[in-house]
DNA sequence: ATCGCCCATGAAAACGTTTACATTCCGCCC
DNA sequence: GGGCGGAATGTAAACGTTTTCATGGGCGAT
């Protein structure tokens, strides 16, 4: 990493200062000694120290993502969204995962200071007051899908309430009388979103029907078992609503080892819209979230964010999801549409 | 991000040499100092300045991963087991990815210059000339799934060879006579490799059979007309291998369309052991890849380059995978085995 | 008791940039 | 022709660390 700036002055037979001023597009620099610096640049192969310069900019060009998770669909898709936007701008994107717990997540906040312009930030165990213990107020952060209200914070949320009441609502549409739903994990804030949008969706469209409550904790397991319960009652609801697509498949799979006919017998619905949900037997209803879109909007708060620091931006937002027909609801137009838009699959390269 | 190792120092009553001292644990310094000194710092809230410490350390402690792209299963995993190591580690992980070209992965190579201690490389527009041209020879690389064999690179990669082949094996050793292929893309490395362990399998253990290739491109697409191509021909092979999970896919749709039975008129089995594979019908039998090991092992690879830079590492490695018997090669043990193991679907948190 | 020696601590240079400020040079106007 | 103004260029400080080298003090050995 010998070449340095230096190198390139002398070989340039310029100030330093020249170089940097050619280099950073400065205007006061006579257009031949700019390209004759730019050339010599090149041909030494000379790249900035971007420590250095950082160092003085007091910039980094990085932005950094703060996942509790790197594995699944949701999060490949979130990041790809938010690398996306990211190198459009030419900001780099500094990841960091895996926070089983709060203090791993604190370690891991704190870790990046410094090291980023800006923090994108998605995690269960992060709220307001896990913020100011371990932020500094100065540094530009945008979290998403987080309950967090209060503070100097941009939030970015899914539309998660929408989503589930208007599929319960469709649901209910198509002629499904009563509408039962596998919950999520209690802490968490989508599944709690989803189920109050079940329940205004029960009170608006069908008051008369008690609300279902089935526990569920995201895994197609907890799914699993919440099939059997529902199973195992004297009356089987008319449909099932489970609160993401994971669930949704295990409780498709109990119902087919019972010999429970979806639709015909029970319709069953997820949310997210995994790349799973078109797969299976029958395809899945679900509410599809653009998640890709979801990084690329919240990079993009967070660098209005970042250049406005003072600028005072909307602090909440929602991304909106839709529902998608399948044949597991029962109410597909078209009786054997063949699988639309195969996926491309990304592949070993 | 005001305060800095000055104000630590002057809180304390020491220099700054023995602040820094203190906070890297070196070992001339009394227990009583570094203590104080730590607990002002805590105080403080100090953190130290990144670009000024790796300015002078020439470490940035961060690692850069250049991927052709962040969508799917494959690249998630991918990078999940590499922050995996990597946070053991204690070091940062800067992406990068969205490189449809040569020029791309080359800007894309040269603005990671200084930011990394070191680079994990996975991308079909790279060979050895793009190599030598775009990197300093003096940064530690490791290349994923790649052809390069000369330079002072390390190579890593999944034995595509030898899983193909013995997926093939396995179809010929229960009873299909002749296996077709649909392979992958031309250019690719991965897709030559496992065609090359197809041909392996079929001289060694079918040798009066011709090979019978189909080309394809790794989408569900060219999978879906590959199982069309098959159908037009006036004698169906007994089974088909295609060179990735989602050409099975496509290929198993098509079958199913056209009312042909899978495995019982022919058996189908993919590569890659993507999450889907389990969920269509019938489960397919496939090469299952430990990619996040992939991902793992790079990493402690390059760590390893990185602190013995003269330490003559093996220079390539391969990864074994192993073939995964489902419902769709016709060779399942038990009847109806339940699905194991529901994957944990990780959750919009 | 005196001399050394070792260990804790401090002073200052160095890392490679950017940028405020100083300087130089050139052409133009009076 | 000389001074002046403005643009181009140069000088040097500053950013916040780490680390080398110097310094001082305490303690053991003679």
């Amino acid at each position: 990493m010998g070449v340095t700036i230096r190198d390139v002055a002398r070989e340039a037979r310029v100030s330093v200062a020249s170089v940097s001023r050619a280099l950073n597009g400065h205007a006061n620099v006579t257009e031949q000694t700019r390209s004759r610096i730019l050339g010599i640049a090149a041909s030494l192969r000379y790249v900035p120290h971007s420590a250095a310069r950082s160092l003085i900019t007091r910039r980094t060009q990085t932005i950094g993502a703060l996942l509790p998770e790197l594995y699944g669909e949701f999060f490949s898709e979130l990041i790809r969204g938010i690398d996306l936007a990211a190198r459009a701008r030419g900001l780099h994107l500094l990841v960091s995962s895996s926070h089983g717990d709060a203090s791993e997540a604190a370690s891991a906040l704190r870790a990046m200071q410094g090291r980023v312009d800006g923090m994108l930030i998605l995690s269960p165990h992060v709220d307001a007051d896990f913020l100011r213990a371990n932020l500094p107020e100065s540094i530009p952060t945008v979290l998403l899908n987080s309950p967090v209200q209060s503070g100097p914070y941009t939030v970015f949320n899914v539309d998660n309430f929408a989503g589930a009441r208007a599929m319960v609502q469709h649901l209910l549409a198509i002629g499904h009388r009563d509408v039962a739903l596998i919950a999520g994990p209690a802490g968490n804030f989508d599944a709690q979103q989803r189920e109050l949008g079940y329940r205004a969706a029960m009170a608006e469209s069908a008051a008369s029907v008690p609300p279902v409550i089935i526990p569920g904790d995201f895994t197609e397991a907890s799914g699993y078992r919440a099939g059997l319960d529902l199973l195992a009652r004297k009356q089987l609801p008319r449909a099932v609503f489970a609160a993401n697509d994971m669930m949704a498949v295990g409780c498709l799979q109990a119902f087919a080892e019972a010999g429970v006919r979806v639709p015909d017998a029970i319709a069953v619905a997820g949310f997210d819209d995994i790349p799973i949900a078109r797969y299976v037997e029958p395809a899945l209803t679900t509410v599809h979230v653009r998640i890709a879109d979801l990084g690329r909007h919240a990079l993009m708060r967070l660098v209005a964010a970042i250049e406005q620091p003072q600028g005072e931006n909307t602090r909440e937002e929602t991304l909106d999801c839709q529902v998608v027909v399948r044949a597991s609801c029962g109410a597909e137009t078209s009786k054997s549409a063949p699988r639309k838009s195969p996926i491309q699959q990304a592949q070993i390269q």
